[in-house]
DNA sequence: TACATTTGTATGTATATACATTAAATTCAC
DNA sequence: GTGAATTTAATGTATATACATACAAATGTA
């Protein structure tokens, strides 16, 4: 696939800033695009997949919609929305919370971890094959990565 | 902002390669929400910017519907409604291809133009205050970007 | 020319995003 | 303690993604 500028037919860019943000646009696609791939023959989306992963990072306590929320990948996503879709797949399990009402308890279930650990193996030799980059070419970009968001 | 461990409240990664992952969903987050902010006002959405951009970059020669959507960001969007959209605004024309019958000749209007122009300035700031790199660092992104897609 | 194949676009459907709004439960202020 | 403000989750709506499918027009082939 190689630069941006073959990939999607753009001569050039008026400076570095802006072919950042088309290329990191540009790369997200092409990630999503690889995982879906992936996900789709266990009929799972990509943020129903971290959402399943945020829950199972619980090791069993329980957790809320708006903590799910908060740890969500996508900040605006809808985190609700998500456990419910998990719910009717019986991969979480929701509980009214005992000390407040408002509140509901957010638990992966057994048929959620077991889904989860077929996936690891498959999403880990996957990640490496279409991340063409060195170990240490990936800890360059986890860095500019986060420095980036300031 | 800082770590993508801190921002999702994941204590550790299993290696570099699924932290990158991570990060870059994290980061593709940022950036539209960013671009979001500053679009909303015009009433447009993130792709619908990106396909006034694709079309002003024809100078004035007439696009197909399927061109477009090769120069997209997003590989599979849907190109046809997103032209649609753009029509009830005046931002485009589509015009039946004279060579052709199944093609649509479109082409940005000086609506769609002036829209570009107004919003160029602002995102050009936008994006290097939401950018925290220097131009060095930026550029070292790009190639790491590029390298990573093979 | 007739028929199959391919191409270009539009449309259908399920899912997710990006908000705004609602409604109930809890907390705060008095 | 009562009413106002806040918090938590769910819901509503418009837009976009990720396909699958449909359909007309064009092309290739016998």
């Amino acid at each position: 696939m190689g630069k941006i500028e073959d990939a999607i037919q753009q001569k050039e860019f008026k400076n570095p800033f802006n072919k950042a943000v088309v290329n990191l646009l540009f790369t997200h696609s092409y990630l999503v695009t690889s995982q879906n791939s992936m996900l789709k023959p266990h009929d799972l989306s990509p943020e129903q997949y971290n959402v399943l992963r945020i829950l199972r990072g619980q090791n069993g306590v329980p957790t809320t919609v708006s903590s799910i929320q908060d740890r969500m990948l996508n900040k605006m996503s809808n985190a609700s929305r998500l456990v419910e879709k998990l719910k009717t797949k019986d991969l979480v399990r929701r509980d009214e919370c005992p000390t407040d009402r408002r509140q509901v308890d957010i638990l992966i279930t057994e048929k959620g971890l077991q889904l989860l650990a077929v996936l690891e193996k498959q999403v880990d030799e996957s990640h490496k094959s279409f991340l063409h980059l060195s170990e240490e070419e990936v800890i360059q970009l986890n860095d500019l990565l986060d420095k980036l968001r300031g």
